[in-house]
DNA sequence: TACAATATTGCAACTTAATTGCATTGATAT
DNA sequence: ATATCAATGCAATTAAGTTGCAATATTGTA
């Protein structure tokens, strides 16, 4: 199945509309091996035809709501985002490199999962991000 | 000794100068008990006596060079800051609360230390975040 | 102690990331 | 087909952080 059939698919599974906004954010996602931030997305999709930049971080937003995307934490300003649901898809550690910022995944590495906080803390999920150098920079 | 003395034997131990504003905020981190940011520490010395906004980002930055201080990550748009040396004296877990975003040190919660990124990346430090509601949200 | 060198500060302007309000457009249930 | 209301597009605004440069303050040396 290609992307964009995926990415309808997806979507028509939630109580939301289907719309071409979040067709084509998400199926540019579903094809990225690393997290993008919003401006590396708006640049990907202005190739083929430009969308507004409020309207890429509501669809955004709203693919994390629905669990079809989620965040990744990083040191730089700007957040980064992925297709996978945070819960599932997505239980791996990050590389962050300190020097040109870009964020790996480590589909290797588990993120461990028996590390609970204290009493009274609800855990929804945990991140593992390791710092330093990437072999490009390193 | 007061927490200002401290700052001022700290500071003094490197090679930059002993300046108020230094001292002022070192100070104002070292009886922090959790992570704050740029514009909680300026609400702090404002009580005190305003500083201006960039000298601020500027001696936190340094503070951090200096690994006086040191950043720790979360998913909000501002960085926080903490005293202490990110290699030494803070590898713990942190909490990251998901509805009022406040970040509490996990101090009973050791980072996992063997776990290494793949060949070619060199690792300079962990971080570990748990992600959830906090005792006063839940 | 005075002085020169230069590190640090303060201010203004600017950049980047993200948010808000509101009128318009478009998806979908009937 | 169309009414309803979710979603979009645009303009303006807020928040976080940065840059350049002149003024000030710290510190080593005389």
């Amino acid at each position: 199945m290609n992307p964009d059939a995926s990415a309808r698919a997806l979507i028509m599974k939630t109580d939301g509309r289907l719309t071409a906004a979040r067709v084509r954010v998400l199926s540019c996602l579903l094809v990225q091996t690393q997290p993008c931030t919003h401006h590396e997305i708006e640049s990907m999709l202005a190739a083929e035809e430009p969308m507004d930049r409020v309207t890429l971080y509501r669809v955004l937003d709203w693919l994390v709501e629905q669990s079809l995307a989620h965040k990744v934490s990083g040191e730089g300003q700007a957040s980064r985002f992925r297709s996978g649901d945070a819960q599932t898809s997505h239980q791996h550690a990050h590389f962050e490199c300190t020097s040109c910022s870009t964020l790996t995944c480590l589909e290797g590495i588990a993120i461990p999962s028996h590390i609970l906080p204290p009493a009274g803390f609800h855990l929804d999920r945990s991140e593992f991000l390791l710092k330093g150098l990437c072999p490009a920079c390193n």
